[in-house]
RNA sequence: GCACCCGUAGCUCAGCUGGAUAGAGCGCCGCCCUCCGAAGGCGGAGGCCAGAGGUUCGAAUCCUCUCGGGUGCGCCA
């Protein structure tokens, strides 16, 4: 059992105990009290706040209140030391033995050590990348797509059921735009001289194998023809195309959507917009209305008109959103509207959707829209990605947005690796903005997390298979061992690391609570720094080496250390998506 | 004009949903160093957490206002 949830464990019951002697009343809000590794290891291993939240209850002070209850913890062979500290603090440090059980407990746990259960089974879709289908990915979606990816293994290992889905958006003007740019495309494959691509349509190159493919297809039988005539059937195959092209840059990231759920499937065959427009204004949630404009600077064709409104400030929004555009067609947000309505239907109350930090307006309506459809059953939390800018050695890249000349997704995994820019990625938080540098990301050097990182679980290999030569007949991984024989590990540093491990479980849950991978990128940034350390006091003082020839019972100890944080290493980066590395080259 | 995000060491950023004396890397200063496996290691200086109020046992964290930076603001998706 982890440590955090074995002691939270133990100070419920001390807490209880003391509403069984009248201290406590017998009702009082014990909610409040966590246990939590102190901020300063020296106050110890592991600290509780219960007298201070408990004291107004209890009606005396806090200190005293702490006093009882370390009278209570400290009865146990696991407490070393029990203190009252501060304004009330309970810090406990625990004995060697039981951090040695807790070692053998993450060795015999292996890849399982840190799967939590918070997440109970919750069912919980996460929409990421969901970029328009009208070409490839540009580095811009890298980072939703990694943050997307990576929340979404999080939350696997915190025990939700995850259905990762991408949001094709396939039925707004810009695919027709990419339905006349293909077509163009393919009268250039039939032979024709198109000259220069025409303002307003899509000039990148990528859309030439479509007109090939167009003008195998369909001969030349398009050709000539009014636009009504072919655009529905280019569009659906210049849409299928693109959509293969991002499935390809999302393979190369190692992404898979389990749905690409397509926005035209929600009008036909069965308008589930409207469906969704009936039950809301049903439930009186819709009316017809004029919106105030918006203050400051007005827009040049603004016409003052009634319009169908969803009452969004019903549900924590600003204003009442329009669902309809003067020519009656239905406005991107009542789509969405049913979109994610759609999901609740489909059995989600948590929705999550990852978007660039440019949709910072869409959210509060967004998440009024889900409240509505849902009956305040589900919830939406939105993760807004800032941007990524690119450095080549310190320089800016420049990217010019004139004609294809972005940097492609592919482009970023091409140069640098999968795995590079999957830990780059999360080495800040989702609404910092984050700085790419082609170059320091594939430094060998401790500016570089990834580096430094995948260093760590390298050199643990690189362990194993130095102890193989000295003792041959050890097979790894090593089999779990009680914690008799991890009596040898009594160095701080080497029980630093052993807490450290022990905090691994706690750390995924706050972060899959918190929807915040990072926190797991810099958890193994910290972890590999340990490690590090550790190997280089055995560098100084020869008698701290993790492989010592003439004491086996020792090195196997050591191994087992070296073993958890492997294993640690490998789970944090595996729920990543990024690979460990047993060797680096 | 309004809404949302951000403001933490010289620089780039963490800070575990309210905990104790606010941390790391780079840079700077001072020592040490050829190793189980390749990133050198150890130590030091450096802070009014943008500013002002408030909430309470306790605030970088929550609330209000101000300043400064970013993003967005029917009929784009």
């Amino acid at each position: 059992m982890d440590v955090f949830s074995d002691f939270t464990g133990r100070v419920h019951r001390a807490v209880d105990t003391l509403r069984e002697d009248g201290t406590l009343p017998a009702d009082c809000d014990a909610s409040r009290v966590v246990v939590e590794p102190p901020r300063d290891r020296s106050h110890g291993d592991v600290a509780t706040n219960a007298a201070l939240v408990l004291a107004k209850q209890a009606r005396c002070k806090p200190r005293d209140l702490a006093d009882k209850l370390v009278a209570t913890l400290s009865t146990s062979d696991d407490v070393v030391s029990a203190e009252v500290a501060g304004p009330g603090f309970v810090n406990l440090s625990l004995s060697e033995a039981y951090w040695h059980r807790q070692l053998g407990g993450i060795v015999s746990a292996g890849a399982d050590f840190g799967r939590s259960a918070v997440g109970a089974g919750e069912a919980v879709n996460v929409e990421y990348v969901s970029a328009n289908p009208t070409g490839p990915l540009h580095v811009g979606h890298c980072r939703g797509a990694v943050f997307g990816d990576a929340l979404a293994g999080l939350l696997e290992f915190a025990g939700f059921v995850v259905t990762r889905e991408y949001y094709i958006n396939d039925a707004g003007a810009q695919v027709d735009v990419l339905a006349r740019s293909a077509f163009l495309r393919y009268r250039e494959a039939l032979g024709e001289a198109i000259g220069a691509i025409p303002e307003g349509l899509y000039p990148g190159d990528y859309l030439k194998p479509v007109g090939a493919a167009l003008a195998e297809q369909y001969g030349d039988s398009l050709l000539g023809r009014p636009e009504p005539e072919w655009l529905a059937d280019v569009r659906q195959f210049a849409i299928d195309a693109m959509m293969d092209l991002i499935r390809d840059d999302l393979e190369t990231l190692g992404i898979h959507h389990a749905l690409f759920y397509s926005e035209r499937s929600l009008q036909v065959p069965e308008d589930k917009i409207a469906g969704t427009v009936a039950d809301l204004r049903e439930r009186g949630l819709i009316y017809e209305g004029r919106l105030p404009p918006p203050k400051g600077q007005l827009p040049e064709d603004w016409e003052d008109r009634e319009q169908t409104l969803f009452r969004a400030t019903g549900f924590g929004d600003d204003v009442d959103r329009p669902l309809l555009k003067s020519d009656g067609s239905y406005t991107y947000f009542a789509s969405d509207i049913a979109y994610h309505r759609d999901k609740y239907l489909r059995g989600f109350k948590a929705m999550i959707d990852v978007l660039g930090a440019d949709h910072g307006g869409y959210v509060k309506r967004m998440q009024a829209a889900v409240k509505a459809v849902s009956n305040g059953e589900a919830a939406l939390d939105v993760k807004l990605c800032q941007l990524v800018k690119l450095f080549r050695g310190g320089e800016p890249v420049k990217m010019s947005k004139r004609a294809g000349e972005f940097v492609t997704l592919r482009d970023v995994v091409d140069e640098v690796g999968r795995d590079v820019v999957r830990f780059i990625m999360l080495t800040r938080k989702n609404d910092a903005p984050l700085d790419f540098d082609f170059e320091k990301v594939t430094e060998q050097s401790k500016d570089n997390p990834v580096f430094y990182v995948q260093y760590a679980h390298a050199r643990a290999h690189s362990v194993f298979r130095n102890a193989a030569e000295v003792y041959p007949d050890v097979r790894f991984p090593l089999q779990p061992v009680d914690a008799a024989a991890l009596a040898g590990l009594t160095d701080s540093a080497e029980l630093a690391i052993v807490k450290t491990l022990a905090e691994f479980p706690r750390m995924v849950e706050t972060a899959a609570i918190a929807h915040e991978p990072h926190r797991i990128a810099f958890y193994l940034y910290d972890l590999a720094s340990a490690f590090h350390g550790l190997w280089n006091r055995g560098k100084d003082l020869p008698q701290l080496r993790f492989i010592n020839s003439e004491d086996r019972v020792l090195t196997m100890a050591r191994l087992t250390l070296v073993q958890a944080v492997a294993v640690v290493l490998s789970s944090g980066l595996g729920m990543l998506g990024v690979e460990p590395l047993e060797e680096m080259r």
